[in-house]
DNA sequence: GCGACAG
DNA sequence: ATCTTGTCGC
């Protein structure tokens, strides 16, 4: 069990946070091609919200990149920090996120965040946001588009088009499945725009999203489930703190 | 000013 | 994100 603080220094205000943004995005490294697809260990990161018990549960769940099987995985329970603004979804989301890193029992890779890196108002998604403030190579999978505009993809799987901010070029809109609605590739930190891309393909052979954010999305849900259950058994006490918990997939 | 808007 | 049953199709 970890504990899940808000990060010192957190910001409060909206007008505090877009000056985080302002002054990290600086930090975002985009001249590194990033881990090759297909190897090593990719990790998965989500995160699931009651906000009327006002618990956030995030998950990190860690595959083998050419098997996709769990290696390991962990999750981490608190309060919520910061309320969903568009733009600012970082600060909603990083500090449980972080915390779920910091409890696995192993290194995470390739770090797949749900939501963008560079496709971001300020070029400053979650993922680049996470990148800069751990040091790892991540990338942003989106299930919308947001704010930004693409032409539809060949109908294929594999194929793209660009994510544009009007002119600029800040992600792909990537196809995973024939015929089915793309999902919204951009770099995050230290991965290059196409070794995202086909990150993404490898990490999505049978559905829509990747295996990371699904394996994570589950996790995550129920890891919220519990604490909303020890929340009401618990009486709302002094509140079950805020915790973590991890474990590694068995060596056979 | 109004509407849109990752999760 | 979350509220929510069944249903159409491979």
């Amino acid at each position: 069990m970890t504990t899940v603080g808000v990060p010192a220094g957190w910001p409060t205000t909206e007008e505090e946070a877009r000056a985080v943004q302002d002054e990290l995005r600086g930090r975002v490294v985009l001249d590194e091609p990033g881990p090759p697809p297909g190897t090593g260990r990719v990790t998965g990161v989500d995160v699931a919200y009651d906000d009327e018990r006002d618990l956030v549960a995030a998950a990190a769940v860690v595959l083998d990149a050419a098997s996709l099987e769990v290696v390991a995985e962990s999750t981490a329970v608190g309060r919520v920090s910061f309320p969903y603004v568009p733009g600012l979804l970082a600060f909603r989301e990083l500090p449980a996120v972080l915390a779920a890193l910091e409890s696995l029992p192993c290194p995470p890779g390739l770090v797949v965040c749900d939501g963008y890196g560079l496709a971001h108002p300020r070029r400053f998604g979650l993922a680049s946001h996470l990148g800069v403030l751990t040091g790892l190579p991540a990338i942003g999978v989106a299930k919308n588009p947001f704010t930004f505009t693409y032409d539809e993809p060949a109908p294929a799987r594999g194929s793209s088009a660009p994510l544009l901010a009007g002119a600029e070029e800040v992600g792909r809109a990537l196809r995973t499945r024939d015929a089915v609605k793309p999902v919204f590739v951009s770099v995050g930190h230290r991965v290059s725009l196409a070794n995202a891309l086909a990150h993404t393909l490898a990490l999505a052979p049978a559905y829509r999203l990747p295996e990371t954010t699904r394996r994570a999305d589950g996790l995550c849900r129920r890891a919220l489930k519990e604490a909303a259950a020890e929340e009401a058994r618990e009486g709302a006490a002094d509140g079950p703190a805020q915790s973590a918990t991890s474990r590694q997939a068995p060596t056979s």
